[in-house]
DNA sequence: CGCGTGCTTGAACATTATCAAACAGTGTGG
DNA sequence: CCACACTGTTTGATAATGTTCAAGCACGCG
């Protein structure tokens, strides 16, 4: 029912086996030399970024962008999990995105970033300068309608969790949090009834999430786990025992 | 400190005079017969969008699109206030965005409206059908160009949004929201220090906009005004005596 | 004039935050 | 290798913010 409130990953499967520590320059050919398009939109349009982008680690809690620095450039997730924040004058923080492999950020920042990117595992993310990336949209129209395209599954998601911090209580949201954590795992074919996942982030960066204090998320799992809703083998590993249940929760059927 | 929580709007001044009642298809000379595009961006985008819309009139209260219909079609703003509704099954209301003059909406639907809007004062719309527009995308980068924009502030806004829903009280939110409408009417060069606007929803949108109770919200209108912050002469004529407290409401100074 | 709808105000209540303390896991240094 | 410290998590008691329920008020309309 609700949707995914992660950002909308594409579908190239352009997995980068580039290790923490390295570096390396995607951009090889000049332009002229670039292939003909002939493939389909996704296909040609990752072939052009492949060849501005640049291939950057960053290690668990590493700084990628700053809410307030110049916007040069915009970035794509291959590996690790990276948060999206933003921050209010006296300290309190609400975290806009989790970013997973395949999610694009900085897109919709087109002077000044408009919040701040950190890694919360190690991840490797792609670089674009953002002049050659508006140089891309200005050639090819249909980049501009893959990106029009995931922007407005981005902004999609964000409109269901307004919905979700406006109008649902806070067991409703960590049951659609749990359900949207094990849904974005659906490559994971594990056999249905028992559906476990290894969560990226800690409770802290959840309740900045779902808009609650760290200790409202450990009771309200505590809750569920009493429940027999979910079990919790260690602190970030949720084995999910009665999906419907949530899905009942999420639906507000208590 | 805050950005506008309402969609972004362009700024081409095509002031439709049509009255409600009246239909007009804008859709006048055929795409070979357009002139060659000189002008800026927007200017052209305009143009090729007066040609493919239609102009559309809603009396305060109608129905525009509802959730869950076919999305075919994308629309402008051009006279009136409209409000954008998500809904719970048991009844919960959340009001996604108030929808003024020169913004879009239903640009970010793919196949299927995600939400429900309708007319809160009289209304006209300009109606293009998707797959005209998505022509329009198809053959012009520019305009894939432009709607990104669009989008990517609307996405940014949302994001303001978020993180008030989720981590602001309700006097802070507001305080944000009477200042976001009063921003929004700059056009309006009054004297500063008495600034004055007419609401064009009623408590109930704003409490559904700002994720509280109808009690809640006029419960802070009465505390503003009992502060002098603001004056109430009638139920939605809001006037603006010391916009300085509230920016300072607004920045967590309470 | 009386009804209806939307707004305001009050009192009791619920949910979630805050404060506080104990606990678990991990890495460090003796 | 163990004790210690550090950080993140859990749990409990209390408090606050905002909701719910209830009643009265104001404005507009038949």
């Amino acid at each position: 029912m609700m949707s995914v409130p992660f950002r909308v990953a594409t579908n190239d499967p352009s997995s980068q086996t580039t290790r923490i520590g390295e570096e390396r320059n995607l951009a090889a050919r000049p332009s002229y030399l670039r292939p003909v398009p002939t493939a389909s939109s996704n296909d040609v349009v990752a072939a052009e970024l492949e060849r501005i982008g640049t291939a950057l680690p960053y290690a668990r809690g590493a700084l990628v962008i700053e809410e307030g620095n110049s916007a040069e450039y915009v970035f794509k997730v291959t590996r690790g999990a990276l948060r999206s924040v933003r921050l209010l004058a006296d300290g309190r923080r609400y975290i806009t995105s989790f970013l997973l492999p395949d999610d694009f950020f900085g897109l919709a920042d087109t002077t000044v970033y408009s919040q701040t990117v950190e890694a919360i595992a190690d991840a490797i993310v792609i670089r674009y300068s953002r002049r050659s990336f508006e140089g891309l949209l200005e050639r090819d129209a249909r980049a501009g309608r893959h990106f029009l395209g995931l922007v407005c599954g981005e902004l999609s998601a964000a409109q269901d969790r307004l919905l979700l911090l406006g109008r649902k209580s806070a067991l409703e949201r960590m049951a659609a949090f749990l359900l949207a954590m094990v849904d974005h795992k659906t490559n994971t074919s594990t056999p249905p009834g028992q559906i476990e996942i290894e969560l990226p982030m800690n409770r802290s960066d959840v309740a900045d999430y779902l808009g609650l204090t760290v200790e409202t998320v450990s009771r309200l799992l505590s809750h569920l786990r009493s429940r027999r809703i979910i079990d919790l083998p260690t602190t970030n590993h949720v084995i999910f025992l009665d999906r419907e249940a949530l899905e009942d929760i999420c639906a507000g059927n208590v």
